[in-house]
DNA sequence: TGTACATGTAAACAGTCCGC
DNA sequence: GCGGACTGTTTACATGTACA
């Protein structure tokens, strides 16, 4: 390229991870096995996820752990995070679960489409949405697959709609990723405290309809029925 | 408050793979 | 062999932060 000719301004995102939770922590472990708990510099962090020093991608991979908060950054040195020991060294599936809300939670933009879209569907046009929080719109929609994605991976995505709380939590065996249910234990209770307020969770579908209802009470049996029947008035054909 | 430096992101370019 | 798709590298530039 000229030097001499006149650039386009380049348009600048605001900080988004780059890779889905679940890239990120095969990444973080990737790490773990080729350099210990560190520090490491960038370099090596780079080589060590087989790239030949850092460059664009390598940079973005390194950037998404730490958003992920799986890195710690001390100047110019990383090193492997609580969370990142606790997800890939766990004590039990109860702390890795835990630990991997607490990622997912960890970037500012997760943060805020979380606390935004609890207990509701997630919209479809999540990419539009993320452009207006100034992503930009030439990989808005990447954005909003990883964070899609991300969210799955954590267990706060339960037939399209953003749980406000871990109540399914994903834990791995042998055969893949499998779903579990957890009853709330002091640690993510605490979790929960400091991060999104406790809400109850309600969603039902049905031929032409689609409801999902986040309340601070307990959704009883009797409210659901109404809801229900309520939605059934859709279907009656005039 | 200004400056230097580190870091993060975008875009152009190059290399490789694969189907035709 | 050719061309398109995909992936990685290089580089320019924006932004954040530390420090004088």
């Amino acid at each position: 390229m000229n030097k001499d000719t006149i650039q386009k301004k380049r348009e600048r995102s605001v900080a988004y991870p780059s890779f889905s939770l679940e890239q990120a922590i095969n990444s973080v472990s990737q790490l773990r096995k080729a350099l210990g708990k560190g520090p490491y510099s960038r370099d090596e962090a780079a080589k060590a996820l087989g790239y030949s020093g850092v460059s664009g991608i390598s940079a973005t991979k390194i950037s998404t752990m730490v958003h992920f908060g799986l890195l710690n950054r001390n100047g110019n040195t990383y090193s492997q995070s609580e969370l990142a020991e606790r997800i890939n060294h766990q004590l039990s599936d109860e702390d890795r679960n835990n630990a991997i809300v607490e990622a997912i939670l960890s970037p500012k933009l997760y943060k805020e489409l979380i606390e935004q879209f609890a207990g509701e569907a997630l919209p479809v046009q999540l990419g539009n949405i993320l452009i207006r929080k100034g992503i930009s719109s030439k990989i808005s929609e990447t954005v909003a697959t990883n964070f899609q994605q991300s969210l799955e991976f954590s267990g706060l995505l339960k037939n399209g709609v953003v749980l406000t709380s871990p109540e399914f939590l994903i834990t791995t065996d042998n055969d893949g990723i499998v779903e579990k249910e957890i009853t709330p234990t002091s640690s993510n209770k605490r979790l929960l405290d400091e991060n999104i307020k406790q809400v109850y969770i309600f969603n039902d579908s049905g031929d032409g309809w689609n409801v999902a209802i986040k309340s601070e009470k307990p959704i009883t049996s009797k409210i659901k029925k109404l809801i229900i029947d309520a939605m059934e008035l859709l279907e009656v054909k005039e």
